[in-house]
RNA sequence: GGGCGAUUAGCUCAGUUGGUUAGAGCGCUGUCUUGACAUGGCAGAGGUCACUAGUUCAAAUCUAGUAUCGCCCA
């Protein structure tokens, strides 16, 4: 083995050989152990968030796998309609060509063309991370099988009444010209103008005053509404307003909707450009005027000279006429909420289109219920908040887009425009008895991608097809066992699972949803292109050099102004690039960071740190290695393990416990940390330490039977411990497992394939014995430092008093003592030994001296002494204090109260022997003082 | 305005049903190249647990309020 962990070169090793190996395909032994992945965008590469959420995911899945369980990973991506179109028009126009050259039909070819050649960057890179997905699952979204359930769903609703088309108002973007979710707009902070205009009563006696920040919306003004308890306007409700610049006479009505504290407590009523002007004009009978074309430019309902304008320029003319008209009265700045597209960044509007919605109200309630039941549980549990608020708030779900790339709506229309649905035209005509003489043509609309993603938990199931239901282990694998996501989905996707699961197929789709947090850079800001903060993760585990980070942050910018304030920020941050940590030590920071209900900081510092962890292990399976020979070591007998090694194996014990707790509650950092605390702190500080010496030629052949068992425990610890850290860094743990397989003997081809470890009952007795031995060499390294002793060269100990137990183990263990604290020997104390020449250590009532070749510098041993002793006082006094306190000892529990006892008992020897000794020392170094 | 969360060492975070002198990693200080590892060893410094009041024998932990920050919804 290399002296250090090279992961880039391990890590290429093991991927092909395991996915070859078909290991990572359901057993179909055992209880069965399910995830869904969220699909991931087609278009998209793997992020931050992704490779968090995936290690999570590969974790439980490695662990769940190990612990015998038939474990499914369902991974795919999703076809994301407006994402893949951009993809595919820039190439297009990347060649010189433009999307309008394109018919439907060959637009759809080269989006398949793209898929085929360039769609599965993110499962590469997923691969890179050691994903152990069962890639011969793996489902696309517009698959035929998938496909097929999503047209099956569209009919089987629509014939349930649940799914309905209609004049609505929706999100409307006016670049890219499609409806979106309100989920897909971002209300965005921003600084705008409200503009204060007059509307003349028709019948000449004066005029109100409205407010608005939308001044070319006028023109689509139906009326202007105050509240019914305005005593201000109650004159004015029913009579007729003059609406400026077009001549239309406008009513005034009473509507509770207006806030009366609200500017002039008028308001302008425009239902077909405002949700809200859209309840009131419903509510009062009124047909809404829309005023815009699908780009948002001014149409033909409005006056002439404002017609073809783009909506900023008809705000301008608007604002410039009432200006003129004198019916301005006030523009001022205005903080404000603008709906901006998530895809485009454009502001959206309010527009009226005839589009598909899914009635909510009955498949909302199933959602709810089947959270409040308990059939599906949030972790952490306080998510339940949120889902539960949204589902009592449901609107009816639009789920029909103006694109081409999607699910085509199963719709169609003859010449009078009667509408058909159906599984394809032959089965509409059949069962509508329409003749071939009739034309249909199918709804031009896709349906929206979160459609058939919200199927994903039953489609990939095989559902609605028994034969491919059975196939696919529908009923074994259905409901899956834990979905691992952002909070950001509850609603676009975890919601809707729920209820289009439920509602299909009577199952749950998932029994607990683990939300995890949003990594943010090492700063707490959320990463974006923007800021030029991402960090990408094949980054992390490959290295980059900074020339290269910098390009890749701002090349191709939303905002090209930034680009000079990134590449600074990045080359202060980043000054050398960033170092290759590897999957591994990646995926060991993630679950280590990985607490709950927390966003992560994620700072490169954790990776390097985590990186050293590795090298650590590797560095502990290279000293094994060495030691334990390439053979099969025979198993020591019953008995014949030496206490150190019982030691060790409790521990170890210990730590699986520790591991399968944190597990089950979701808690990868407590899992993490119980490891990384027993690789390092247990077996290479202390038991490679205390190994060392058994394992000397000298000593192994005055006692064969500890060597063997040293032997032994080292290669079963390191082997067991191997296991136990492969859920999370799967690749450094095959490398070394290989090697130490054959003397653990442990047969199996691949650590994925071997057991997860079961624990045996602790050993206190051997754990109170490596206690107290750890104690004592603490006390005499510590002594020795601080005192500056030369730290290399072996020195007596002396012993000035213990307990009889104490003697008793410094006769088991003083070999050990004696190397670990680098002795020459350890013998009682006389009165040949001048304090004055001696430093003491104390651990526990074992009181320990260090002779000292010259004199000691008594003035710092004095204070060491009186530190120490401070440091005990303090501890005594707060024993003490409860202890005095007569409603404690009567009301605290009488174990709690035991305790406090021997405390005090240990405060008040330690205090005993230190005063003893300060003032021998005092006294000697009054003597030695020069007068 | 409503809801959720956070505030613990210079930084990033643990701290379970209230019960040692509140822990870890990184960073810092000193020291050591000893045959696993300098991506390291050994030793050490560093905290008024945001603030106030309350409950309790006992509060980082429970309750109420205040402050600051963050997120979601309107």
């Amino acid at each position: 083995m290399d002296k250090t962990y090279n992961p880039h070169e391990l890590e290429q090793r093991w991927y092909s050989r395991w996915e070859q190996s078909g290991c990572f395909m359901p057993s179909g032994q055992g209880e069965p152990y399910c995830i869904l992945l969220p699909p991931p965008n087609v278009t998209g590469t793997l992020h931050m968030g992704h490779a968090f959420q995936h290690t999570l995911m590969d974790a439980l899945i490695r662990y769940q796998r190990m612990r015998g369980r038939d474990t499914l990973w369902q991974v795919g991506v999703d076809h994301a309609g407006i994402a893949t179109e951009m993809v595919v028009t820039r190439q297009i126009e990347a060649e010189g060509g433009k999307r309008d050259d394109y018919a439907r039909a060959d637009f759809i070819d080269r989006v398949w063309q793209w898929k085929h050649e360039s769609g599965s960057t993110i499962t590469r890179q997923m691969r890179r991370l050691g994903a152990s997905a069962d890639w011969s699952r793996e489902r696309f979204t517009m698959d035929p099988d998938l496909s097929e359930a999503v047209i099956e769903t569209f009919v089987r609703l629509h014939e349930e009444g649940l799914i309905y088309r209609g004049p609505r108002l929706v999100n409307w973007d006016p670049v890219l010209q499609t409806a979106i979710s309100d989920l897909e707009v971002v209300n965005s902070d921003e600084q705008g103008k409200i503009w204060s205009i007059r509307y003349p009563r028709s019948d000449g006696r004066g005029d109100v005053v409205v407010a608005t920040t939308r001044p070319e919306t006028l023109l689509g003004d139906v009326c202007v509404a105050v509240h019914p308890d305005d005593a201000r306007y109650r004159d004015l409700v029913g009579q007729s307003l003059e609406l400026p610049l077009t001549g239309r006479q406008i009513p005034v009505i009473a509507d509770d909707y207006v806030d009366p504290e609200f500017g002039t407590g008028c308001v302008k009523i425009t239902p077909g450009h405002d949700f809200n002007d859209w309840e009131v004009g419903a509510r009062h009978g009124f047909a809404p005027i829309n005023i815009f074309t699908p780009t948002a430019t001014i149409n033909d309902r409005a006056p002439a000279r404002y017609r073809g304008l783009d909506r900023f320029e008809a705000r301008e003319r608007v604002i410039a006429d009432l200006k003129t008209e004198g019916l301005l009265i006030e523009e001022k700045p205005h903080a404000m909420v603008v709906p901006r597209g998530d895809r485009s960044g454009q502001i959206v509007e309010p527009y009226l289109t005839n589009q598909w919605f899914v009635k909510m109200d009955q498949l909302g309630q199933l959602g709810l219920e089947m959270v409040e039941s308990g059939q599906v549980e949030f972790v952490p549990g306080n998510w339940i908040n949120t889902y539960r608020h949204w589902m009592e708030n449901l609107q009816d779900w639009c789920i029909s887009r103006q694109l081409w790339w999607g699910h085509r709506i199963p719709a169609w229309y003859d010449d009078d425009n009667n509408i058909y649905v159906g599984r394809s035209e032959d089965e509409v005509r059949v069962r509508h008895q329409l003749g071939d003489d009739i034309v249909l043509r199918q709804d031009a609309d896709v349906l929206e991608t979160w459609f058939s993603s919200a199927l994903w938990a039953h489609s990939t199931l095989g559902w609605p097809d028994p034969e491919r239901m059975a196939a696919e282990g529908f009923d074994r694998y259905l409901p899956t066992s834990v979905l691992i996501t952002g909070f950001d989905i509850i609603f676009f996707w975890v919601a809707r699972m729920i209820m289009m699961t439920g509602h299909f197929t009577g199952k749950v789709p998932f029994e607990q949803v683990y939300i995890t947090g949003l990594i943010r850079d090492s700063h707490g800001q959320k990463m974006s292109k923007s800021k030029g903060n991402v960090l990408d993760p094949i980054d992390l585990i490959d290295g980059i050099e900074l020339d290269q980070l910098v390009d890749k942050r701002t090349s191709s910018m939303m905002q090209p102004h930034l680009a000079k304030r990134i590449a600074k920020a990045t080359r202060e941050e980043y000054p050398d690039g960033i170092p290759a940590f590897g999957a591994d030590a990646l995926r060991f920071t993630f679950t280590a960071l990985a607490g709950h209900g927390r966003d992560i900081k994620f700072d490169l510092a954790r990776c390097a740190g985590y990186r050293n962890f590795l090298n650590k292990l590797w560095n502990a399976a290279r000293f094994t290695l060495m030691n334990v020979g390439d053979a099969t070591l025979p198993v020591p007998a019953e008995g014949e393990l030496d206490t150190l090694s019982r030691w060790i194996l409790s521990r170890l014990d210990r730590t699986i416990t520790e591991v399968d707790e944190a597990l089950s509650d979701y808690r990868f950092d407590l899992a993490t940390r119980a490891l990384y605390e027993f690789v390092w702190n247990e077996f290479c500080d202390w038991y490679l330490e205390l190994s060392k010496p058994a394992l000397q030629e000298q000593a192994a052949a005055r006692d064969p039977a500890t060597a063997r068992a040293t032997r032994h425990t080292l290669a079963r610890v390191l082997e067991t411990t191997l296991r136990l850290l492969h859920p999370f860094v799967p690749f450094i743990t095959e490398e070394i497992w290989q090697r130490v397989r054959v003397p653990a003997g442990v047969e199996a081809d691949s650590i994925s394939q071997t057991r997860w470890p079961q624990a045996a009952a602790p050993d206190p007795q051997a754990e109170s014995d490596a206690e107290w031995l750890k104690a004592v060499v603490s006390a005499i390294r510590s002594a020795r430092t601080e005192l500056n002793l030369a730290p290399g060269k072996p020195m007596p100990l002396l012993i000035e008093e213990g307990s009889p137990a104490d003697l008793a183990r410094l006769e088991r263990f003083g070999d050990l003592i004696r190397s670990l604290a680098r002795l020459a020997h350890i013998e009682p104390a006389d009165d040949r030994h001048d304090p004055a020449t001696c430093a003491t250590a104390l651990a526990g009532e074992l009181r320990m001296l260090i002779p000292l070749a010259g004199l000691v510098d008594v003035t710092e041993e004095l204070a060491r002494l009186d530190k120490q002793l401070e440091r005990e006082k303090k501890g005594l006094e707060s024993v003490a204090r409860k202890l005095g306190n007569e409603r404690f000892v009567a009301n605290a529990p009488a174990d709690v109260v035991e305790k406090e006892r021997v405390r005090r008992g240990e405060h008040e020897n330690a205090i005993a022997d230190l005063t003893e000794r300060i003032e021998r020392l005092r006294h000697v170094d009054a003597s030695h003082t020069p007068s």
